[in-house]
DNA sequence: TGAATATATGAACAATTGCTCATATGTTGA
DNA sequence: TCAACATATGAGCAATTGTTCATATATTCA
């Protein structure tokens, strides 16, 4: 039996860490999103190659890298006339293994 | 350079098992829950004593606990009058962890 | 320079979501 | 049994979201 009050206490005063933390995943809460950044762990893509085996038009991809570089999760560089997206970092596949693991549990 | 139609086999192959990730992280994509998921890491509860430190209503923290108890994220228990829930298991604090290391890093 | 190609952007819309309000259900103790 | 308390549920609503369509921007190459 833990103290009630002061674990209110923790989650009043750490409240902008857990929207920030909601926020987070509210980005891999699309089925979409999820699966360019699973495909996006192995593999550097372009647009146009993201859209094809999404079955979704370039322009919805095109929204979707939006948010996902806005939040810092992938990175672009030009190349010519494409444009190629990677993982911005490698947090991001720990947090579909973590989830993943409990979905295959 | 890895094979790109090699990982789309595989995203597509896997369909279901994004769509339920995905499915999954949208319950961690709100901040009430996450709130609470985070306090019944620290202890079980009562819904009244959650409604309490959210400052929302007890109707909205029954809709989120069902919301979580469907998804078998907690578990709960009648006491008398009370019903107090607790984490259904400790996936969900790793899950949690992972996304905070993310954040704080 | 201008056509072709690749990507980005904005408006619009349907679908989903989280909340509140009102009320129902369930439990206790007098 | 009935009032008081704790929780659950359903309807309704505003806000957010993911997509498509149309169009703008940017790059290459003839």
């Amino acid at each position: 039996m833990a103290d009630i009050s002061r674990i209110q206490e923790v989650i009043t005063r750490n409240n902008e860490l857990f929207e920030e933390l909601a926020q987070l995943y509210k980005i891999f809460a699309d089925s979409s999103r999820v699966k360019i950044l699973v495909a996006l762990t192995q593999s550097e893509m372009c647009v146009g190659e993201i859209s094809e085996f999404l079955s979704i038009t370039q322009s919805a991809v095109s929204h979707q890298l939006r948010i996902l570089k806005t939040s810092n999760l992938v990175k672009c560089r030009r190349n010519g006339k494409t444009i190629i997206y990677s993982l911005a970092d490698e947090h991001i596949k720990a947090i579909i293994d973590c989830g993943m693991e409990h979905i295959t549990e």
